[in-house]
DNA sequence: CTAATAAAGGACAATTTTGTCCTGTTTATA
DNA sequence: TATAAACAGGACAAAATTGTCCTTTATTAG
């Protein structure tokens, strides 16, 4: 479904999420150790949440990622997906056609419709706010 | 969502069907030249499908790949995507842990569950018989 | 029986995705 | 101001996926 970095992305972003909502800053090799994943590839991908202002990253001594509390509720998954795996998930045919649409639709045009949109849905009625809270009351789990 | 292997796997698949409803054999040539993909990757994929009973081959002269009419009712685009694929739209967890399962759940666990049902209920009701007569009622489209 | 046709399958090549390493830049603090 | 911590980013490496080529095997028709 998402690619493995969109996979590290999203739990980065849930785990600087869950630290922030405490008032702490992480850095990559804390994240990469939390969330169990490879630490110069997750730094890589930390860089486009960055530069797509999904995380904020501080340089230097005491820096590191954080997410505003009012950005918890901003950021949805749908936002955190695109800016990594773009939109391909939302966009092209089911079947790989070139030409597929409503007109011309390929034999499963429209149950891909109804999926994509069930996927788009969830994606983007999903806070980082709601993830991250799930994890702090212990409901939910990023390691393993 | 499907691998590109997948794609060529279920659009071949679909044309095998529409031309055995003429009773006609189709080779890889015309198969691949008709749902445009690249000729022997798509002699693989052919392979795969014929290991796993969902199209028929026949070597020689005036041979080919087929479908037998019944086996269109019987064979759905769960079959083609587990033969190509294997099960791996259906099992493991979203965000790419190791672990995840309703008592150790990741953040999306649910959502996901929710998501891959509808996928699997669609895959598993999708007959071929149904898109190979989309195509012929010229409904739908296999090209471009 | 021979020649031609078509799938089967092994070996290899190209591309994309995943992942690593190293150097540079920013910045807090002693 | 020097040092060290931490992100930014380029270049490279490994692995997986996609795609090609060529030889072998089966089968039909002349």
């Amino acid at each position: 479904m998402f690619s493995k970095a969109c996979e590290y992305g999203i739990r980065a972003a849930v785990y600087i999420a869950l630290q922030s909502l405490d008032g702490r800053r992480v850095s990559v090799t804390e994240i990469a150790e939390e969330i169990d994943s490879p630490i110069a590839f997750t730094a890589k991908i930390l860089q486009q949440l960055t530069r797509n202002n999904i995380v904020h990253s501080v340089k230097g001594p005491t820096g590191g990622f954080e997410i505003e509390r009012e950005d918890m509720d901003k950021v949805n998954l749908s936002m955190i997906v695109k800016a990594i795996d773009g939109d391909k998930i939302y966009v092209g045919c089911g079947l790989g056609l070139k030409e597929c649409n409503a007109d011309k639709p390929c034999p499963l045009h429209d149950k891909f419709v109804d999926i994509r949109s069930n996927l788009r849905t969830m994606l983007k009625s999903t806070s980082l706010y709601e993830l991250a809270t799930g994890l702090e009351v212990g409901l939910t789990y990023l390691k393993r």
